[in-house]
DNA sequence: ACGATAATGTATGTTTCCATACAGTATGTT
DNA sequence: AACATACTGTATGGAAACATACATTATCGT
């Protein structure tokens, strides 16, 4: 750990008020990077491609449904929705029970897809996993997720801001 | 594979195709946002906070040098230093040796800042490694460069003309 | 039944980053 | 010296996602 004062030492680490954080998010930007590369042999990025095998695997949901699924907003699941709509793999159908909302739902075109998407992933999966075993695998599931309740309770604040204003 | 999971309600859930990844990449994005707002009350956000801090340390630096070691275009380095140039801390120097290129430096004003980014930085890491030892970091840091690796192999044709920067 | 409140999907503007193309400058070859 | 090639920073356009505001529709309390 370097005290740092001497500058001229060492270039070749991260940032060095940077460890483990950025080697975290760089390795998550390069795996989405990839993913998009791998899926743009079938013309859908990682977002699209989710967001067909969620529903195609879910069934039909609200895109309220598929945001929190997806973890990204109402605004941006509805623009990908009509990005996968003008390709006819998904289609928009009216809830009966709710005019506010639509049931996205796959077509046959785009179940179809759905069966390469994965093929896809699941080689690209493999291929990350090389020489790394189930234990470690779990691992570093267990500590992502305890990173991701760390952060929760530091979130805690925010979230109360996020209470809408009214007027 | 997937068969549908129930779990209707938790952040932590993730699309059933994807299982690690997707955490790996749910928990990376989740680090960056909490570092922008951590660095929001300076006036910056992560990218600003790590060049200036960057610059800080190494010392008077050409911007593609920057944009190597922050793993981003020269284009966006140029934008970002524009905006903290803008806020007058970093100065672009002209380099004697070479009348293409910029170092970026810090001013007074940025480095009294960069004080303060070091210690947003040590506590929000130390929050987040609330409950995880020694050893389970560096099983976490093994891992992702493990993985990292393995992307590298894959990534081979892209993006890894990148040499070990030498003088 | 009625009004207040909440939820859904969409529109809009902003931010951040990439990819590409470009002008100016350096470097290497001959 | 002269030319071709490579590198640096910038301009430009585009993609992705966010936050906010809004109209429409549901739901709840009274």
């Amino acid at each position: 750990m370097a005290a740092s004062r001497e500058r001229s030492s060492h270039e070749l680490d991260a940032p060095p008020w940077l460890r483990v954080e950025s080697t975290l998010m760089a390795t998550a930007s390069t795996i989405r990077r990839v993913y998009d590369q791998r899926f743009a042999a079938l013309g859908l990025n990682l977002s699209q491609a989710s967001l067909l095998a969620y529903v195609d695997d879910f069934g039909p949901a609200t895109q309220t449904r598929i945001a929190e699924r997806l973890d990204i907003g109402r605004a941006a699941t509805g623009s990908i929705v009509d990005q996968l709509e003008e390709r006819g793999l998904v289609e928009r159908q009216p809830d009966a029970d709710d005019r506010r909302v639509w049931l996205v739902a796959p077509t046959v075109a785009g179940h179809d897809l759905v069966v390469k998407i994965i093929e896809i992933d699941t080689v690209f999966r493999s291929e990350l996993r090389k020489g790394i075993s189930r234990a470690e695998r779990q691992q570093l599931a267990s500590l992502l997720v305890r990173l991701q309740m760390n952060l929760a309770l530091n979130d805690l604040d925010q979230n109360f801001n996020k209470e809408p204003v009214r007027n």
